[in-house]
Parts: C-alpha cells; sequence; structure tokens
DNA sequence: GGGTCAAACTTGACAGTGTCAAGTTGTGGA
DNA sequence: TCCACAACTTGACACTGTCAAGTTTGACCC
C-alpha cells in the first residue's frame, strides 16, 4: 500500500519536506517571468502548492525570501563568470574579456536576478551571513582575474575595482539601453571599453 | 474680508493648486527619511495634507509619482554635475575628475534617489517624455567633457561609454560598500581608476 | 448677477499584500 | 503508547494601490 519512494507530493499537506528549495524557486520562477515587482510571499507559496503563511516557518519574512533567492542568484552568477572564464584563451587579457563576457551573460539573461542581487534597497534590511559568503565568492572569481595583473603601478587594488566598476557600470547602464552610442546607434562592446593593462610577468 | 494673497492653504480643503509639485516633495522627504520601500501614495498624500485618492488626479498611479519624482531626481543630479565640474580645474582631466565628484556626491548625498533613477524596474513599467527628457540632460553633461577626448583612437562614443560604465559602476559598489580594498581597509578613490587618455589638442 | 459645468478633492469600497496568533496534522523519540 | 515538537493551515489585522461615486470650488458665459 506504500507509494513509490520518491512520492511525496501531494499526498498529504504538511510535512512536505523540502518546501525551502521549492520556495526559492518558486520566487525565482516568478522573478523571471514576472519582475521583481511581482515576486510576493503569497505567490511564491501558491507556486509551491503550500498556504500563504507557510513561507514564514522558512524565512524571516519576505526579506528573507529575497535573500535566499539573493544567495542563489549570486551562486549562479558565479557559475556564468566561471564558465566563460577562459572562452577567449587562457592569456590575463583573455581571462579578464571571458570574466565580462560571463558578467554581462548573466545581467542581460537573468535580467531581474540580476537587479536583485545587486539592490541594496533590501540588503540594508538584512544581513544573512549565507548572502554575504555567495557575494563573496563571486567577487572572489572577478580578483582572480585581475590578480593577474597585480601588482600594478598604480596601486595594490585598483586594477580589481577599476575592472569591477567598468564591468558593473556598463552592466547597469546596458540594463538601461545605455550602451548605444546616442548618434551612430552602434552597440560599444564591453572589451572596446578596457583599459590597457600590463600583465604581471609569469 | 479677503485673505492675504498667498494665503491658499489650510482654507479650503479643495483646490490646492499646486498640489502636484507638493506631492512630488512629499516624496522626495520619503524617499530621503525612509527609504524607496516606504514610499506610498497614501504617505505622500498625507504628507501633502490630502486625502488618499487625490494623488490619482494628478499622476498616473504609483508609477506616475516615481516617474515624477525621478525626473526631479534626475534634475538635480545634473545640477551636482554642473556644480563639480570645475571644482578641480579647467582642463580636460580636471572636469572629469570634477563631474565624476558630482556624480558620486550625489550618489552618496542623495542615496534613495539615485538608486530610483537608475532602478529600471519601474522605468521598464513606464515611458515618461519628461523622465527621459531629464535623463537625458544628465547623460549630456557627462558627454561634454568626454567630447574633450574625442576623436579617440578607440572609436567615436568609446571614452564617454568608458568613463561613465566606470563612474555609474563605481558609484553602484560603493553604495555596496565595495569601494573598500578587502586586505588594506582603504578607500580607493574614483580618481585613481581613470585610464590614460589623451585630450584633443585645443 | 445667476446658472452651468468641469476640475479638484473627498469618501467609501475592493482585492492584494506581509505578518501575526491560534489551530491542525504528521513524525520521531521516550 | 503517548507525547512533544515541527510543519503547515486557517483566520484575522493593518496597510497598500486603485476604482466609483459624491462634494466643493472657481471660472466662464449669458
Amino acid at each position: 500500500m506504500t507509494d513509490a519512494p520518491e512520492a511525496k507530493s501531494d499526498k498529504n499537506p504538511h510535512h512536505h519536506g523540502n518546501l525551502r528549495e521549492v520556495l526559492i524557486d518558486a520566487g525565482l520562477a516568478i522573478l523571471a517571468d514576472e519582475g521583481l515587482s511581482a515576486l510576493t510571499l503569497r505567490k511564491a507559496a501558491a507556486r509551491a502548492g503550500v498556504s500563504h503563511a507557510a513561507p514564514a516557518h522558512h524565512f524571516d519574512g519576505k526579506t528573507g525570501l529575497l535573500a535566499a533567492i539573493a544567495t542563489r542568484g549570486f551562486a549562479t552568477f558565479t557559475t556564468y563568470m566561471k564558465q566563460d572564464r577562459y572562452i577567449h584563451g587562457t592569456e590575463p587579457h583573455d581571462q579578464i574579456r571571458g570574466i565580462g563576457d560571463g558578467y554581462l551573460r548573466f545581467a542581460s539573461d537573468q535580467e531581474a536576478l540580476f537587479r536583485l542581487i545587486f539592490n541594496t534597497d533590501f540588503k540594508s534590511q538584512c544581513d544573512d551571513p549565507d548572502l554575504k559568503q555567495a557575494s563573496k565568492a563571486a567577487y572572489n572569481e572577478l580578483a582572480d582575474v585581475c590578480a593577474l595583473f597585480e601588482p600594478s603601478p598604480l596601486g595594490t587594488g585598483v586594477n580589481e575595482m577599476a575592472i569591477w566598476s567598468l564591468v558593473h557600470g556598463y552592466a547597469g547602464l546596458r540594463a538601461f539601453n545605455k550602451s548605444i552610442h546616442p548618434e551612430t546607434g552602434d552597440t560599444i562592446p564591453f572589451e572596446a571599453l578596457l583599459p590597457p593593462m600590463q600583465p604581471r610577468l609569469p
């Protein structure tokens, strides 16, 4: 009379077993489908097939759900950068271009998610340690590549900050449709913006 | 029996006369005091001393109010850049530094407003012509200075995009507390990030 | 002046939202 | 077996944006 071992759903309303992850998935789906403003605790709960108050047992309010989604978002973000890091080659300049490509690919593939993970509004309200760690992991991926150019004559960390600012600003402005030259109508590619930098000798 | 000519307030509940501007002021005040998430149509109405449905007669819903606030925000943003443009001198490099300072001063002085005007979430829902024009005016201020370095060997518009991306990304990351070097703890100043550029001969 | 009328604003209502309190159901340990 | 606790539901509350209907006011026209 027992069910198949994986049939743990839609049998009994309680003890979902995996609700936390399912709610994050639901939130990510809403984010991708309808955008940030449509992301609602109740909608996520409905999509997960539970009652409207169920999320409260897994997250600290809406901010908590957003933090959990952002944590997953940062992990995906890091994956994007890792995937593209060597697509142009293994030279330092190639790696910078690759990382930049991954960065921008994530920003356009997962626009709402990108906006969420860099949204300072809800971040100022919560300081989730998991979120901070996921954020730092993404940063480290970029910093790894920038380290290939250290020490630079400009000072330690300057290249890192310059590249990080450049690609982050470019991504933000591109989401804003500002990467298109106002007169020529051309899209200015990211790699054209990279300043000349001297890689460290091997 | 007539009042003084300016006494048009708190006399009669109707025909406020200036409600649109007052509501924008109220919104800006809420934004500065309590942040974006606390900005509510009803709160703005209450702060302006009118009923909760009054804003509907002046703005197209909440998005309309946000657009109007953002329009004013862009104007202020432009003013900040204009004010700081020559504080370091009149040389092209000085002007770039000045504009950057104004950009960053606005971003830290009016943090919530800065976040609003570059928030793509509500911008995707509305295309207010006034907002677009105010946005373009801010862009022109920056582009003016970048033009001092055109034509560049990299291509037209590239300097513009590079500078803009750099300062915009730096501002965003600084709001995110990422301008602080993770090891040294120092704040990396914006000017250190500026790539070497050759100004046009006069 | 007196009447008309539209604009400006109010009041009241509605569906959604986040959040809390209290109840219900299933699980695992004594 | 029973009991404590975790997981989830139900119900309620204040608050939000938005709509419909009413009320007041000032301006215009004869």
